[in-house]
DNA sequence: AAGTTATACTTCATTAATGAAGTAATAGAA
DNA sequence: TTCTATTACTTCATTAATGAAGTATAACTT
């Protein structure tokens, strides 16, 4: 029984919690935006219109997750949300003038973030660790034992 | 404004939300115990008994959400809390029979998640992961700027 | 010895996720 | 065409975290 996974499993926790944490304290900051809602902001800007299931495939979440986080949203005025002409059980959502000026203000926050980790690990490092980590993420896609 | 933070810092959201998910099912299956109460478990039974200040310093997580932790574990009957003989604001934190058994059976599914890590990565860059993840939590540790 | 600062913990309101159970609309099969 | 499946979303109760503000104890400082 190796205990490498049980140490990945811990490490990737403790990481992802510890930067979410510090990213978080800096968007929020800066554009009044956690990095959740942001997550949520730039695939939307990416590809709008767009369904709150699309949202949730992406970020590996729960539709139910979409409803609430798309919600929280349209009450900053960061979305809009209007029923699909073609699928009247969908919505497309939009990001607003003020979603975008929004995320455009995250831009530097996340470029001191970026800082922290290139001043520590070289590009190859940084390529592994994400090549390692889309790895992780399709091992537990459609997970079924 | 490389866009290698905003990439990896999302990768690794995922990477850490998705792997929780799939760990999470299996260990509440397996042990009724979340992945967050096994990271709690398995450091008290590390280095009983333990104040609740030093989880949150290894977890890098706040005071509060150790007290409530900890009650949700007390309730659960997996650990026990003493108030310290020598330092009348702490608690001393120790895990019951119970919470050791539930340790034990999480052993199972945890080695389960090891294979689809080991499946799909070398032992090289397993290491590599872990040193990069730990590199991550050093950057972000005592975080100032 | 008294006053100040720091530490360990608690409480509260908020964000963000889960899964289960439900509604309504769409798509496929008889 | 009608019945059945599936799909897109919602609601609810629960877990788990945050930060701010508060209490009580401990440890320094003068």
């Amino acid at each position: 029984m190796s205990a490498s996974a049980q140490r990945i499993y811990f490490l990737l926790q403790i990481a992802a919690h510890q930067m979410k944490k510090a990213a978080d304290a800096r968007l929020i900051d800066a554009a009044n935006l956690s990095t959740a809602q942001a997550a949520v902001l730039i695939l939307v800007a990416e590809s709008e219109p767009v369904t709150q299931k699309f949202l949730a495939d992406r970020l590996k979440q729960n539709e139910s997750a979409m409803t609430a986080m798309v919600n929280r949203l349209l009450k900053l005025g960061y979305l809009t949300r209007h029923r699909s002409e073609t699928d009247g059980r969908a919505w497309q959502l939009r990001t607003t003038r003020k979603g975008k000026a929004a995320l455009e203000k995250m831009r530097k926050p996340f470029g001191r973030i970026n800082g922290k980790l290139d001043a520590r690990l070289s590009e190859k490092e940084i390529a592994n660790l994400a090549k390692s980590l889309k790895t992780v993420i399709a091992a537990f896609e459609a997970d079924e034992s």
